[in-house]
DNA sequence: TAGCGATGCATGCCACGGCATACAGATTGC
DNA sequence: GCAATCTGTATGCCGTGGCATGCATCGCTA
Protein backbone atom coordinates (compact mmCIF):
# COMPACT_ATOMS: atom_id res chain seq x y z
CA UNK A 1 0.00 0.00 0.00
CA UNK A 2 0.75 3.99 -0.13
CA UNK A 3 2.57 3.52 3.38
CA UNK A 4 4.50 0.93 2.41
CA UNK A 5 5.98 2.83 -0.89
CA UNK A 6 6.32 6.15 1.64
CA UNK A 7 8.23 4.07 4.25
CA UNK A 8 10.49 2.30 1.63
CA UNK A 9 11.13 5.84 0.19
CA UNK A 10 12.17 7.31 3.57
CA UNK A 11 14.27 4.17 4.49
CA UNK A 12 16.30 5.16 1.04
CA UNK A 13 17.52 8.63 1.82
CA UNK A 14 17.13 8.20 5.75
CA UNK A 15 19.41 6.14 7.77
CA UNK A 16 16.29 4.03 9.85
CA UNK A 17 17.67 5.20 13.20
CA UNK A 18 17.40 8.80 12.67
CA UNK A 19 14.07 9.30 13.61
CA UNK A 20 14.05 7.37 17.34
CA UNK A 21 16.91 9.44 17.84
CA UNK A 22 15.44 12.63 16.77
CA UNK A 23 12.46 11.53 18.96
CA UNK A 24 14.65 10.55 21.74
CA UNK A 25 16.55 13.91 21.48
CA UNK A 26 13.06 15.98 21.42
CA UNK A 27 11.45 14.33 24.49
CA UNK A 28 14.44 14.39 26.58
CA UNK A 29 15.03 18.12 25.86
CA UNK A 30 11.36 19.16 25.98
CA UNK A 31 11.97 17.28 29.67
CA UNK A 32 14.21 19.87 30.72
CA UNK A 33 13.42 22.63 29.73
CA UNK A 34 9.86 22.09 30.74
CA UNK A 35 11.26 21.63 34.66
CA UNK A 36 13.92 23.70 34.46
CA UNK A 37 11.92 26.62 32.93
CA UNK A 38 9.15 25.08 36.03
CA UNK A 39 11.64 26.00 38.51
CA UNK A 40 12.35 28.99 37.80
CA UNK A 41 8.94 30.61 36.89
CA UNK A 42 7.44 28.85 40.33
CA UNK A 43 10.37 30.69 42.44
CA UNK A 44 9.84 34.08 41.03
CA UNK A 45 6.45 34.04 40.15
CA UNK A 46 4.87 30.91 41.74
CA UNK A 47 3.11 29.19 38.42
CA UNK A 48 4.58 26.71 36.51
CA UNK A 49 5.32 26.25 32.97
CA UNK A 50 1.89 24.84 31.78
CA UNK A 51 0.08 27.64 33.54
CA UNK A 52 2.78 30.74 31.91
CA UNK A 53 1.88 28.55 28.08
CA UNK A 54 -1.97 28.91 29.06
CA UNK A 55 -1.78 31.97 30.72
CA UNK A 56 0.18 33.56 27.09
CA UNK A 57 -2.40 31.56 24.71
CA UNK A 58 -5.17 33.18 26.62
CA UNK A 59 -3.86 36.48 26.29
CA UNK A 60 -3.06 36.17 22.45
CA UNK A 61 -6.68 34.42 21.97
CA UNK A 62 -8.98 36.64 23.67
CA UNK A 63 -12.94 35.09 23.85
CA UNK A 64 -11.42 31.58 23.89
CA UNK A 65 -13.66 28.45 25.42
CA UNK A 66 -12.12 25.88 27.47
CA UNK A 67 -12.66 23.28 24.48
CA UNK A 68 -10.16 25.69 22.60
CA UNK A 69 -7.35 25.78 24.94
CA UNK A 70 -7.69 22.32 24.98
CA UNK A 71 -7.30 21.64 21.18
CA UNK A 72 -4.42 23.89 21.09
CA UNK A 73 -2.67 22.27 23.75
CA UNK A 74 -3.46 18.75 22.90
CA UNK A 75 -5.05 18.01 26.34
CA UNK A 76 -8.41 16.49 27.41
CA UNK A 77 -11.55 18.57 27.84
CA UNK A 78 -11.40 17.36 31.55
CA UNK A 79 -7.76 18.45 32.35
CA UNK A 80 -8.18 21.96 30.92
CA UNK A 81 -11.12 22.69 32.68
CA UNK A 82 -10.10 21.93 35.85
CA UNK A 83 -6.54 24.15 35.03
CA UNK A 84 -8.90 26.97 34.76
CA UNK A 85 -10.25 26.21 37.91
CA UNK A 86 -6.98 26.84 39.42
CA UNK A 87 -6.45 29.66 37.57
CA UNK A 88 -9.37 31.37 38.57
CA UNK A 89 -9.89 30.22 41.80
CA UNK A 90 -6.23 32.54 42.26
CA UNK A 91 -7.83 35.26 40.70
CA UNK A 92 -5.34 35.25 37.01
CA UNK A 93 -9.00 34.22 34.80
CA UNK A 94 -12.20 34.86 35.07
CA UNK A 95 -15.24 32.81 32.92
CA UNK A 96 -17.87 35.20 31.74
CA UNK A 97 -20.84 33.80 29.65
CA UNK A 98 -20.67 33.23 26.34
CA UNK A 99 -23.42 35.22 24.69
CA UNK A 100 -23.76 33.39 21.80
CA UNK A 101 -23.64 29.77 23.50
CA UNK A 102 -24.90 29.21 26.96
CA UNK A 103 -23.16 25.88 27.78
CA UNK A 104 -19.61 27.53 27.43
CA UNK A 105 -18.28 30.63 28.96
CA UNK A 106 -15.26 33.05 27.73
CA UNK A 107 -11.92 33.18 29.37
CA UNK A 108 -10.26 36.24 29.48
CA UNK A 109 -7.06 37.22 31.53
CA UNK A 110 -7.76 39.02 34.68
CA UNK A 111 -6.09 42.81 35.37
CA UNK A 112 -3.79 39.96 38.07
CA UNK A 113 -3.63 37.86 35.41
CA UNK A 114 -2.35 40.14 32.90
CA UNK A 115 0.03 41.45 34.80
CA UNK A 116 1.46 38.19 36.09
CA UNK A 117 2.12 36.86 32.71
CA UNK A 118 3.92 40.06 31.78
CA UNK A 119 6.40 39.58 34.37
CA UNK A 120 6.26 35.59 34.08
CA UNK A 121 7.12 35.87 30.46
CA UNK A 122 10.11 38.35 30.94
CA UNK A 123 11.39 35.28 33.26
CA UNK A 124 10.37 32.67 31.04
CA UNK A 125 12.15 34.30 27.60
CA UNK A 126 15.42 35.31 29.70
CA UNK A 127 16.02 31.61 30.95
CA UNK A 128 14.83 30.32 27.84
CA UNK A 129 18.01 32.13 26.39
CA UNK A 130 19.95 31.34 28.56
CA UNK A 131 19.58 27.74 28.55
CA UNK A 132 19.19 27.46 24.55
CA UNK A 133 20.27 30.47 23.34
CA UNK A 134 23.84 30.52 24.34
CA UNK A 135 23.80 26.77 23.21
CA UNK A 136 22.22 26.72 20.13
CA UNK A 137 23.60 29.27 17.14
CA UNK A 138 20.79 31.33 15.20
CA UNK A 139 21.08 29.05 12.12
CA UNK A 140 20.56 26.12 14.59
CA UNK A 141 17.59 27.48 15.84
CA UNK A 142 15.84 28.41 12.59
CA UNK A 143 15.92 25.36 10.70
CA UNK A 144 14.95 23.42 14.27
CA UNK A 145 12.44 25.86 14.23
CA UNK A 146 11.51 25.16 10.74
CA UNK A 147 11.18 21.55 11.01
CA UNK A 148 9.56 21.31 14.00
CA UNK A 149 6.86 24.07 12.60
CA UNK A 150 5.99 22.17 9.63
CA UNK A 151 5.81 18.42 12.10
CA UNK A 152 4.32 20.66 14.24
CA UNK A 153 1.22 22.14 11.93
CA UNK A 154 1.10 18.70 9.99
CA UNK A 155 -0.48 16.83 13.39
CA UNK A 156 -2.35 19.65 13.70
CA UNK A 157 -4.19 19.72 10.94
CA UNK A 158 -4.39 15.74 10.98
CA UNK A 159 -5.93 16.19 14.63
CA UNK A 160 -2.83 13.67 15.58
CA UNK A 161 -2.42 12.79 19.00
CA UNK A 162 -5.38 14.28 20.77
CA UNK A 163 -6.70 12.88 24.25
CA UNK A 164 -9.94 11.11 24.60
CA UNK A 165 -11.88 13.43 26.68
CA UNK B 1 25.09 24.86 0.09
CA UNK B 2 24.93 24.22 3.52
CA UNK B 3 28.39 25.98 4.58
CA UNK B 4 27.07 29.12 2.51
CA UNK B 5 23.97 29.02 4.74
CA UNK B 6 26.06 28.72 7.93
CA UNK B 7 28.46 31.67 6.99
CA UNK B 8 25.44 33.51 6.70
CA UNK B 9 23.54 32.71 9.33
CA UNK B 10 26.43 33.49 11.66
CA UNK B 11 26.37 37.36 10.99
CA UNK B 12 22.55 37.65 11.50
CA UNK B 13 20.91 37.81 14.62
CA UNK B 14 18.08 35.86 16.51
CA UNK B 15 14.97 37.86 16.50
CA UNK B 16 13.32 37.74 20.21
CA UNK B 17 10.49 35.55 19.47
CA UNK B 18 12.38 32.38 18.03
CA UNK B 19 13.15 31.04 20.98
CA UNK B 20 9.68 30.98 22.59
CA UNK B 21 7.93 29.84 19.67
CA UNK B 22 10.56 26.79 18.69
CA UNK B 23 9.71 26.38 22.52
CA UNK B 24 6.04 26.00 22.03
CA UNK B 25 6.38 23.63 18.61
CA UNK B 26 8.83 21.56 20.52
CA UNK B 27 6.62 20.77 23.33
CA UNK B 28 3.22 20.54 21.09
CA UNK B 29 5.46 18.38 19.13
CA UNK B 30 6.57 16.21 21.71
CA UNK B 31 2.66 16.16 22.94
CA UNK B 32 1.18 14.92 20.52
CA UNK B 33 3.55 12.39 19.16
CA UNK B 34 4.07 11.06 22.72
CA UNK B 35 -0.13 10.70 22.91
CA UNK B 36 0.27 9.42 19.05
CA UNK B 37 2.39 6.84 19.93
CA UNK B 38 1.03 5.91 23.25
CA UNK B 39 -2.36 5.00 21.47
CA UNK B 40 -0.59 2.53 19.11
CA UNK B 41 1.55 0.97 21.07
CA UNK B 42 -1.12 0.56 23.69
CA UNK B 43 -3.67 -1.14 21.29
CA UNK B 44 -0.81 -3.62 20.05
CA UNK B 45 1.48 -4.21 22.69
CA UNK B 46 -0.30 -3.05 25.90
CA UNK B 47 2.67 -0.44 27.06
CA UNK B 48 2.60 3.07 26.40
CA UNK B 49 5.74 5.38 25.09
CA UNK B 50 7.42 6.14 28.56
CA UNK B 51 7.48 1.93 28.72
CA UNK B 52 9.00 1.69 25.66
CA UNK B 53 11.30 4.64 26.21
CA UNK B 54 12.59 2.57 29.53
CA UNK B 55 12.41 -0.64 28.29
CA UNK B 56 14.72 0.03 25.07
CA UNK B 57 16.84 1.92 27.37
CA UNK B 58 17.32 -1.35 29.62
CA UNK B 59 18.13 -3.41 26.74
CA UNK B 60 20.86 -0.90 25.54
CA UNK B 61 22.45 -0.27 29.15
CA UNK B 62 22.07 -3.57 30.72
CA UNK B 63 22.94 -3.48 34.36
CA UNK B 64 21.73 -0.52 35.15
CA UNK B 65 20.43 0.66 38.50
CA UNK B 66 17.40 2.51 39.43
CA UNK B 67 19.12 5.79 39.43
CA UNK B 68 20.72 5.48 36.21
CA UNK B 69 17.41 5.36 34.59
CA UNK B 70 16.26 8.30 36.50
CA UNK B 71 18.99 10.24 35.21
CA UNK B 72 18.72 9.44 31.77
CA UNK B 73 15.03 9.95 31.62
CA UNK B 74 15.60 13.35 34.12
CA UNK B 75 13.22 12.15 36.16
CA UNK B 76 12.47 11.48 39.56
CA UNK B 77 14.25 8.58 42.15
CA UNK B 78 10.81 7.47 42.85
CA UNK B 79 9.15 7.94 39.84
CA UNK B 80 11.35 5.44 37.89
CA UNK B 81 11.46 3.30 40.97
CA UNK B 82 7.38 2.79 40.94
CA UNK B 83 7.87 2.24 37.06
CA UNK B 84 10.51 -0.32 37.28
CA UNK B 85 7.74 -1.68 40.24
CA UNK B 86 5.04 -1.98 37.53
CA UNK B 87 7.59 -3.48 34.85
CA UNK B 88 8.86 -5.99 36.82
CA UNK B 89 5.65 -7.01 37.86
CA UNK B 90 4.62 -7.50 34.53
CA UNK B 91 6.90 -9.90 34.25
CA UNK B 92 9.37 -7.65 31.73
CA UNK B 93 11.89 -6.79 33.88
CA UNK B 94 13.61 -8.06 37.01
CA UNK B 95 15.88 -6.74 39.71
CA UNK B 96 19.08 -8.57 40.51
CA UNK B 97 21.08 -8.43 43.77
CA UNK B 98 24.06 -5.70 42.56
CA UNK B 99 26.98 -7.42 43.99
CA UNK B 100 29.31 -3.95 44.37
CA UNK B 101 26.24 -2.49 46.48
CA UNK B 102 23.84 -4.30 48.80
CA UNK B 103 21.43 -0.76 48.57
CA UNK B 104 20.74 -0.99 45.02
CA UNK B 105 19.68 -3.55 42.55
CA UNK B 106 20.52 -4.45 38.68
CA UNK B 107 17.84 -4.37 36.67
CA UNK B 108 17.37 -6.78 33.37
CA UNK B 109 14.79 -7.86 30.95
CA UNK B 110 13.36 -10.75 30.81
CA UNK B 111 12.97 -13.05 27.61
CA UNK B 112 9.28 -11.91 27.90
CA UNK B 113 10.40 -7.91 28.33
CA UNK B 114 12.99 -8.88 25.40
CA UNK B 115 10.57 -9.61 22.97
CA UNK B 116 8.28 -7.25 23.66
CA UNK B 117 10.69 -4.35 23.28
CA UNK B 118 11.84 -6.12 19.85
CA UNK B 119 8.19 -6.47 18.75
CA UNK B 120 7.10 -2.56 19.84
CA UNK B 121 10.05 -1.21 18.69
CA UNK B 122 8.78 -2.19 15.19
CA UNK B 123 5.38 -0.90 15.68
CA UNK B 124 6.98 2.70 17.33
CA UNK B 125 9.68 3.10 14.55
CA UNK B 126 6.56 2.41 12.06
CA UNK B 127 4.25 5.02 13.53
CA UNK B 128 6.84 7.01 14.11
CA UNK B 129 7.88 7.05 10.15
CA UNK B 130 4.57 7.22 9.13
CA UNK B 131 3.61 10.80 11.48
CA UNK B 132 7.27 12.59 10.83
CA UNK B 133 9.26 10.84 8.18
CA UNK B 134 6.97 11.07 5.67
CA UNK B 135 6.20 14.86 6.51
CA UNK B 136 9.85 16.51 7.41
CA UNK B 137 12.33 15.85 4.51
CA UNK B 138 15.65 14.24 5.29
CA UNK B 139 17.48 17.26 5.31
CA UNK B 140 14.90 18.54 8.43
CA UNK B 141 15.17 15.57 10.53
CA UNK B 142 18.96 16.24 10.30
CA UNK B 143 18.91 19.66 11.12
CA UNK B 144 16.45 19.44 13.39
CA UNK B 145 18.51 16.36 14.93
CA UNK B 146 21.78 18.38 14.92
CA UNK B 147 20.13 21.38 17.04
CA UNK B 148 18.35 19.24 19.19
CA UNK B 149 21.70 16.94 20.13
CA UNK B 150 23.10 19.72 20.68
CA UNK B 151 20.99 20.93 22.91
CA UNK B 152 20.46 17.80 24.87
CA UNK B 153 24.18 17.23 25.55
CA UNK B 154 24.46 20.83 27.00
CA UNK B 155 21.34 20.41 29.19
CA UNK B 156 22.59 17.15 30.69
CA UNK B 157 25.71 18.17 30.95
CA UNK B 158 24.82 20.85 33.03
CA UNK B 159 22.65 18.82 34.84
CA UNK B 160 19.87 21.29 34.21
CA UNK B 161 16.07 20.15 34.57
CA UNK B 162 17.00 16.76 36.88
CA UNK B 163 13.86 16.29 39.64
CA UNK B 164 14.27 16.58 43.08
CA UNK B 165 13.55 12.84 43.93
C1' DT C 1 -42.31 24.13 18.46
C1' DA C 2 -41.51 19.54 20.22
C1' DG C 3 -38.36 16.12 20.16
C1' DC C 4 -33.80 14.19 19.59
C1' DG C 5 -29.05 13.59 18.58
C1' DA C 6 -24.89 16.40 19.07
C1' DT C 7 -21.97 19.41 21.65
C1' DG C 8 -19.53 21.78 25.63
C1' DC C 9 -18.23 21.54 30.04
C1' DA C 10 -17.77 19.96 34.97
C1' DT C 11 -16.81 16.19 38.01
C1' DG C 12 -15.47 11.55 39.87
C1' DC C 13 -12.32 7.86 39.67
C1' DC C 14 -7.94 6.11 38.63
C1' DA C 15 -2.94 6.12 37.16
C1' DC C 16 1.28 8.36 37.39
C1' DG C 17 4.99 11.67 38.84
C1' DG C 18 7.14 14.96 42.24
C1' DC C 19 8.65 15.62 46.72
C1' DA C 20 9.40 14.30 51.55
C1' DT C 21 10.55 10.75 54.41
C1' DA C 22 12.49 6.32 56.10
C1' DC C 23 15.89 3.08 56.17
C1' DA C 24 19.58 -0.06 54.73
C1' DG C 25 24.06 -0.14 53.25
C1' DA C 26 28.40 2.31 52.00
C1' DT C 27 32.04 5.62 53.03
C1' DT C 28 34.80 8.74 55.65
C1' DG C 29 37.34 10.47 59.69
C1' DC C 30 39.30 9.69 63.88
C1' DG D 1 36.82 -0.35 64.10
C1' DC D 2 33.26 2.74 65.37
C1' DA D 3 30.63 6.81 64.84
C1' DA D 4 29.04 10.14 61.79
C1' DT D 5 27.71 11.05 57.36
C1' DC D 6 26.43 10.13 52.79
C1' DT D 7 24.17 7.44 49.11
C1' DG D 8 20.57 4.56 46.84
C1' DT D 9 16.11 3.07 46.90
C1' DA D 10 11.36 2.31 48.43
C1' DT D 11 7.06 4.31 50.10
C1' DG D 12 3.38 7.74 51.44
C1' DC D 13 0.98 11.89 50.39
C1' DC D 14 -0.45 15.15 47.19
C1' DG D 15 -1.20 17.46 42.72
C1' DT D 16 -2.31 16.79 37.96
C1' DG D 17 -4.06 14.59 33.71
C1' DG D 18 -6.81 10.97 31.14
C1' DC D 19 -11.09 8.88 30.59
C1' DA D 20 -16.00 8.01 31.73
C1' DT D 21 -20.08 10.01 33.08
C1' DG D 22 -23.74 13.46 33.87
C1' DC D 23 -26.09 17.39 32.58
C1' DA D 24 -27.32 21.62 30.40
C1' DT D 25 -27.76 23.63 26.04
C1' DC D 26 -27.74 23.85 21.07
C1' DG D 27 -29.24 22.76 16.31
C1' DC D 28 -31.81 20.15 13.23
C1' DT D 29 -35.94 18.17 11.52
C1' DA D 30 -40.58 17.35 11.08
Amino acid sequence: MACIARLYAVATTLPAAELPALFDDLVRCETRLYNALGETLRAEHGIVTSQLELLRWLRDHPGSRVGDAATAFAAGVGAMSKGTDRLEARGLVSRQPNPADGRSSLISLTARGAALVAAAERTFDARLAELVGTVLSAEQVRSAGAALGVLRRSLEAARVGLPVG
